[in-house]
DNA sequence: ACGGCACGGGG
DNA sequence: GTGTACGTGCCGT
């Protein structure tokens, strides 16, 4: 029989691999085995000594074996031991570990994953075809056009009985299961839900807040009925712990996981693989990391890549150094910094521009990581101290010997997302899973050279970071000087695109620097007219500030408040209505003359509040918090907020987001300043002049090039207030 | 004037 | 298990 590997964790109790195998017939589970092994490297002598120690403590299987302790380096001798109770792992790893320093002896593959060391083992993988009951691999990774498993699923939404924010203590009002909503008394509900839902026997079902809300939830309210509710093909769940952490520049916080047993739990909000990408895009990474559908659903697009780098160090005899140092030691800046001068930019020139060309590099940091071999290893290899493979700037030598670990790892995938972009070209029914599969792999390349510099990274190195972003350099500057012998002007160039305007071909301008580069150069499109718009401290050009109208009439905008989270919904409006009225014009001079005109656009907007009619949701701003309520040592709108919630029993996590309407920005009482966004009815009364505020700004941010900034349009309204007031006296 | 605080990026 | 550093702008004191 041939099934997919749905789904892979460990069986604690048993010290068993337990693995669902999606087949025609069904869901099959099937018990499999793997000895964890943890390695130690250390002198001849103390391996010695430390095969008595284990002996003392009952440890005997173990073995002298020959790997590589760390890439580009030979194998050596490592002592293997081997662990039976899988509970063990980390605690036998951390007796070794106290038994000396790390002068005496190095761990190795502590912290992998058990499914990772399973399928790693029996060379199957998720999502990946495999024949029962053998488990024996009937697939290949690397495959394009693999056969996607066909799931079943259903979609799972949960109302609960009271107001404002849902607690467990709220009874459920109703369960819907696709279209089919289920009333009534809650234990029956829950006996319904239950029922159907063993009936149904999808692989996958889909919620909306599952691990932060509603599985939790409906558990307690089974538990309170006296109920049992069992969502999974087995029993249990398998949930995690709630955390705050710091990425991407700031706090987010990721609920507990409620993860389920033989059927995969997606909650949508907590996944932004799922959310960018799609179910196709969630497949096609689970096949590359070997990580199971359910877990790769909450997890960084940087652990996918992560655990892809560590599958092909594996699979090429290395084991993994044990990552202890936890990340509570932030980058000290200063020298490393210095060396670090991040993407190159060109000074946009504020303003207008038409007839303009937007070129791209396909991938450019990936690319940079695979044309000139940028891995761990390579640079400043032991081995080529007189490499004639130099970064540029900084002279940092390449090893010409072999490639690196993450060259190798990225040829697939950069492979596969330019394959699967032409296949999406050609159209057809399955256009939109290539598109899928295509958004989920730019995600990882992009964090890929995000995970170069990242100290936590088990494969990062900071000159890798600067090398990539060297090279980003020198390949920008190469790429607009060759366009301005063309005849080109450059009007702004960032990272891995530049605004060129100009007569010459572009088509032979692409060929030329992709030849050049040998990294592929492309036509992003052709602009009516764009604006790059000032920075209102210094004045001069803002690097990612810019809207403009491709001659398709699409628009593309970037750094405006439209693309902010913390914008509310009127201002997003505004902007988008303005942007439309100006996408009426063809070139500059029909885009100066659609100018003035947008201003009413405008106009409409800020009578509209003055009138106090504005529906209050479309007035709510979010934010995100960055500490506990207690923490913040400034009063603002966000901590009003946040004490109002805290005084109807409610507390945030740092990383979660806080809405409010404005409703007296200029007290100092948390109750008389906002409204918190669950206790809103809808009828009070807004600070409209504080929107109106916000109005004039979202509309000055647009048009400040076109002597309409902020001081300029607050006058405007000021003027046509007091018209106002005199129309009606007169 | 200055520090606190939050946001974007890429398709 | 969690990409970086940085520019930007608003707000409160």
């Amino acid at each position: 029989m041939i099934g997919w590997v749905l789904d892979c964790y460990a069986d604690m109790a048993e010290n068993r691999m337990v693995t669902w195998v999606r087949t025609g017939q069904g869901a099959v589970r099937v018990i499999g085995d793997v000895v964890p092994r943890i390695y130690v490297r250390a002198s001849k002598d103390r391996l010695e000594k430390l095969i008595g120690d284990l002996a003392l403590i009952g440890v005997r299987d173990v073995s002298l074996v020959r790997r590589r302790t760390g890439l580009g380096e030979r194998e050596r001798e490592v002592l293997s031991v081997a662990v039976r109770d899988y509970a063990s792992i980390q605690p036998l790893a951390m007796t070794i570990d106290a038994w000396g320093d790390h002068h005496d002896h190095l761990l190795y593959n502590v912290d992998l994953r058990m499914d990772q060391r399973y399928f790693l083992e029996k060379g199957v993988f998720s999502m990946g075809m495999v024949e029962l009951p053998s488990m024996t691999s009937r697939d290949s990774r690397l495959r394009i056009d693999y056969q996607v498993p066909p799931l079943s699923s259903v979609d799972l939404r949960v109302k609960t009985k009271g107001v404002g924010i849902p607690t467990f203590d709220d009874p459920i009002a109703s369960v819907a299961v696709n279209d089919v909503v289920l009333d009534g008394p809650e234990g029956s509900v829950l006996e319904q839900l239950q029922a159907l839902i063993r009936e149904e026997d999808p692989d996958i079902i889909y919620t909306d807040k599952g691990d932060s809300f509603y599985l939790p939830y409906l558990q307690r309210r089974a538990a309170e009925q006296g109920v049992s509710l069992e969502l999974g093909r087995d029993r249990g769940e398998r949930t995690s712990r709630g955390k705050s952490f710091f990425t991407y520049g700031r706090i987010v916080y990721k609920p507990p996981g409620h993860k389920l047993r033989g059927r995969v739990h997606i909650d949508r909000e907590s996944s932004f693989t799922f959310r960018e990408s799609g179910l196709n895009g969630l497949i096609e990474l689970s096949r590359l990391s070997m990580i199971p559908l359910q877990d790769l659903s909450r997890l960084s697009p940087g652990s996918a890549i992560s655990a892809m780098q560590v599958n092909e160090a594996v699979r090429t005899g290395h084991v993994i150094l044990w990552k202890k140092n936890r990340p509570e030691d932030f980058k000290t800046a200063g020298a490393l910094i210095a060396c670090d001068r991040g993407g190159f930019i060109y000074e946009p020139r504020v303003g207008v521009h038409d007839g303009v060309w937007e070129v791209d590099f396909f991938s450019l940091y990936p690319s940079i990581m695979v044309v000139h071999n940028i891995s761990p290893e390579t640079v400043m290899c032991p081995c080529c101290p007189r490499s004639s493979l130099t970064v540029p700037e900084l002279g940092y030598h390449i090893c010409e010997k072999g490639q690196g670990l993450v060259p190798r790892v990225l040829v697939p995938i950069l492979d596969r997302r330019r394959v699967y972009k032409e296949l999406r070209k050609q159209g057809g029914q399955r256009g939109e899973m290539y598109d899928q599969r295509t958004k989920a792999l730019k995600w990882v390349l992009v964090t890929c050279f995000g995970y170069t510099g990242y100290r936590n990274a088990r494969f990062g190195r900071i000159e890798c970071h600067e090398s990539i972003t060297a090279f980003g350099r020198d390949i920008l500057v190469r790429s607009a000087e060759l366009a301005e012998r063309r005849g080109f002007d450059v009007l702004h160039g960032i990272v891995d695109s530049l605004w060129l305007r100009g007569e010459g071909s572009i088509a032979s301008y692409c060929e030329e620097v992709s030849r050049e580069t040998e990294i592929p150069l492309n036509l992003e499109g052709r602009y009516s007219w764009i604006v790059f718009l000032p920075s209102i401290s210094t004045g001069v050009g803002a690097l990612n500030r810019y809207y403009g109208r491709f001659e398709d009439g699409t628009l593309k905008l970037r750094g405006i408040a439209v693309r902010r989270r913390d914008t509310p919904a009127l201002v997003e409006d505004l902007q988008q209505d303005m942007l439309a009225h100006l996408s009426g014009a063809g070139d500059t001079p029909s885009f100066l003359e659609l100018v003035p005109s947008s201003l009413e656009v405008m106009d409409r907007y800020v009578e509209e509040v003055r009138s106090g009619t504005v529906d209050r949701g479309r007035l709510v701003l979010r934010k995100s918090i960055s500490r506990k309520l207690e923490e913040y040592v400034q009063f603002n709108d966000s901590v009003a907020a946040l004490r109002q919630l805290h005084d109807r029993g409610f507390e945030l996590q740092p990383g979660q987001s806080v809405e409010y309407l404005i409703t007296d920005s200029t007290s100092g009482s948390s109750w008389q300043r906002v409204r918190a966004a669950p206790f809103l009815e809808g009828d009070e009364r807004y600070d409209a002049e504080k929107y109106v505020d916000l109005v004039l700004r979202g509309a000055a941010e647009l048009l400040s090039p076109f002597g309409r900034g902020i001081h300029e349009l607050r006058a405007r309204d000021r003027e046509r207030g007091s018209k106002h007031r005199q129309e009606r006296y007169v």
